[in-house]
DNA sequence: CTCCCGATAT
DNA sequence: ATATCAGGAG
């Protein structure tokens, strides 16, 4: 198997930019109010679309409108809130796991550290970065499944990369502050541009309109 | 590595 | 009928 050729610092630059043009408001499409319900909502999204996540919030923020609520809360009533997101019965079990935690350890706050949210039930590397980031503004690239298909199909890093390198190249490829623009500008450009499915070359998907 | 898991697109 | 979706735990 030949060695792959991939993309230098200035051309894998070029390619984020233009992403970046594609979606000049690119912002998350979860809906969320506070940071409570952010990271329940990011929890939720894991392997689900965010229109699904964002169909079962409206109730259960109106029912759980602080992690107090959700601690007390039944997992089968948990459940019966998200029954239509996929992997809903682990969701459910983390998400008042995480209630009892958030309201034992933290106040009811939601800590603002990578390494305390990576500990809570549910939540990865993935879901604490994106709360970092949506919620309190700190500079971060998080690795979903489009930022990793995206970054493999326009061969900025390897076909077998780890989240943790895609992560590390994305980040010395851009200034700090792009890094959460970019981060979702990739989302919304693996999702309406370039999908999953697609097998063109990727370029195909980079004009700006 | 496998499992989780309903809704949607193709 | 099958692949995929803002992943994480065991």
């Amino acid at each position: 198997m030949p060695k792959e050729k991939l993309l230098s610092t200035e051309e894998a630059r070029k390619v984020l930019r233009t992403i970046n043009q594609m979606y000049p408001d690119a912002k998350s499409e979860l809906v969320w109010d506070t940071k409570f319900h952010l990271l329940c909502a990011v929890l939720m999204s894991a392997q689900t679309t965010d229109k699904m996540v964002n169909r079962v919030m409206p109730k259960f923020i109106a029912d759980y409108p602080e992690p107090q609520n959700l601690a007390q809360a039944a997992i089968p009533e948990i459940e019966q809130h998200i029954a239509q997101i996929g992997l809903y019965h682990s969701k459910a079990k983390h998400l008042k796991e995480m209630a009892e935690i958030l309201v034992e350890k933290y106040d009811g706050q939601i800590p603002q550290d990578k390494k305390l949210l990576v500990k809570l039930p549910g939540v990865g590397e993935k879901t604490a970065k994106v709360v970092l980031a949506d919620g309190y503004g700190i500079p971060a690239i998080a690795v979903d499944t489009h930022v990793a298909r995206i970054s493999k199909r326009f061969h900025i890093v390897a076909q077998n990369a780890k989240p943790l390198e895609i992560e590390k190249r994305l980040e010395e490829v851009l200034p700090k502050d792009e890094w959460i623009h970019t981060h979702h500008a990739m989302i919304l450009f693996g999702r309406y541009s370039m999908t999953a499915r697609d097998k063109e070359d990727p370029y195909t998907y980079l004009k700006v309109k």
